[in-house]
DNA sequence: TAGATTGTTAATCGATTAACAATC
DNA sequence: TAGATTGTTAATCGATTAACAATC
C-alpha cells in the first residue's frame, strides 16, 4: 500500500506524536529505533504503529527496524512540514503574546509572520519584533504573506467573527484557542485547545 | 443504565464539549434544548449525545428535549466540576504567565492558587497576585493546598523532572503544555497540549 | 390528539490487536 | 545461522449510527 488515499484521520492525528518521538530520538543520537521501542515511549501498542505507518509506506527493515533520520524525514514530507509555515496570530492578550513569542514552532515547521489586535492600545505595539496590526489589515496581510494557518486568541465573542474574515481571507487552516467551536467551510482545517476541557476530562477521575 | 461504572474513556472527553455547549445556551437564554440542535451545534450526530447521556442517566423528556440548566448540572456533578478544583502553574515562562492570568479557569471550576519556577528572577515575582515561588516550596504549597491537579508550563527537557516532583507531591492530575511524553503511575491522569501537534494534523491536508 | 424527541436495541462500521510469514 | 522485527492478514474489540417503541 502507502499510495492509496483516504488515510483515517484518526492515523494522521498520531504522526506528530511519532514526529515527536522521533525528533528525541534524533536527539539522543539513536540511529534505529523500533515499533516496539516507539509504543513503549508513547503508549501505543507496536502493532498500531506499524499500521498507521504502513498506510504510507514501508519504511522499516525486518530484523533492524527504521532508520530514526530516515522515517524522521518521511513523516516530515507526509505531513508537509518539510517547509515552513507562515501563520497569523489573531488576538494580542497574554496568550496572543505567548504565542508570537514561543520558540518551539519555527524548529518543527510553523512561523508567526503577524499579529493581530483590535485595541488600539495595542496596535502598534512590538511583541517579539513583529508590531500588532489592526483587523483592517488583515486581508492584505494574509494575503501578501501567503497565509494558510492562522491561531485564534480573542474572547470567545469574538471567536466566530474573526474565524469568518480569516476564511474570506483564505486561511486554510485554524487553531481555535477561544472556548467555542467554530462553524467554518468543509474546505477549512479547524483544531481546539481549550485547557478546560482537558482539565474536566481528568477530574473525572479523582475524588 | 447510568449506574454501572466503567464509562468509555471516549465518551467521558466529549462531556466538557457539551458542558461548554450547554453554558452557551444558558447565556443565550434557552430553556429547553434537543439532542439534535446540540449535535448539529457541535457537528456530532444527536444518536451520539443520546447514548453518551445514556452512561450516566436519564435526562431528558420525551417531545420536550432536555432542560437547559438541568442538563448542566448534572454535569458538572458527573465531571465533578461542582467544586473549584485548586491548581499550580510549574513555569512562570510566558505560557505560565498566560495560565496565571487566564481569567476562563474559574467560571469553570477551577483556580490557579500557586506558581513554581527555578529561575531566581522569577521567584518573588508577582503575578496576577500570586508571588512565583521557589521550586523547594512546591511539597508543601501542595500539600497545605490540596492541591491534585497541576500544568506544566516549563521547558521539555524538565518536563519529567517536574512531573515527578508533582507526582511524589500528591498531585493527581497534571496537563502538560511541555512537548513531551511523560511517565507517570496508572493512579495519575496526564492530558497533553502541543499546538504544533495540532498544526500539523491540519497541514496534512494542506497542499 | 398529533408531533416531537427521548432512551435503547440491534446493525453497521471502523479501529485495534494478535499472529505470523517474510526477511534483514 | 539464529534472533529480531517488519508489513500484513484475519480476528477481535469497541464505537457509531439507524431505527423505533415509549411517552411527553
Amino acid at each position: 500500500m502507502g499510495s492509496i488515499r483516504n488515510i483515517p484521520d484518526i492515523v494522521v492525528g498520531r504522526l506528530p506524536i511519532y514526529l515527536r518521538a522521533l525528533d528525541r530520538l534524533i536527539l539522543e543520537r539513536r540511529e534505529y529505533t523500533s515499533s516496539h521501542e516507539l509504543g513503549e515511549r508513547l503508549g501505543i501498542s507496536s502493532a498500531q504503529i506499524r499500521k498507521d505507518l504502513s498506510h504510507f509506506g514501508e519504511f522499516g527493515k525486518q530484523g533492524t527496524g527504521y532508520n530514526v533520520a530516515y522515517l524522521f524525514d518521511q513523516i516530515r514530507q507526509i505531513l508537509h512540514v518539510d517547509r515552513e509555515w507562515p501563520m497569523a496570530v489573531i488576538g494580542a492578550g497574554d496568550l496572543g503574546r505567548a504565542l508570537v513569542h514561543y520558540r518551539g514552532f519555527v524548529p518543527r515547521g510553523f512561523r508567526v509572520v503577524c499579529v493581530f489586535d483590535t485595541d488600539p492600545e495595542r496596535i502598534g505595539e512590538e511583541i517579539a519584533g513583529l508590531k500588532v496590526q489592526p483587523m483592517t489589515e488583515l486581508d492584505e496581510t494574509i494575503s501578501t504573506h501567503r497565509v494558510q494557518v492562522a491561531m485564534i486568541s480573542v474572547p470567545l465573542e469574538a471567536a466566530q467573527a474573526v474565524a469568518n474574515q480569516l476564511v474570506e481571507a483564505g486561511v486554510k487552516a485554524i487553531l481555535n484557542y477561544a472556548p467555542i467551536t467554530i462553524a467554518v467551510p468543509e474546505s477549512v482545517q479547524v483544531q481546539y485547545i481549550d485547557p478546560v476541557v482537558h482539565l474536566q476530562h481528568m477530574t473525572f477521575y479523582l475524588k
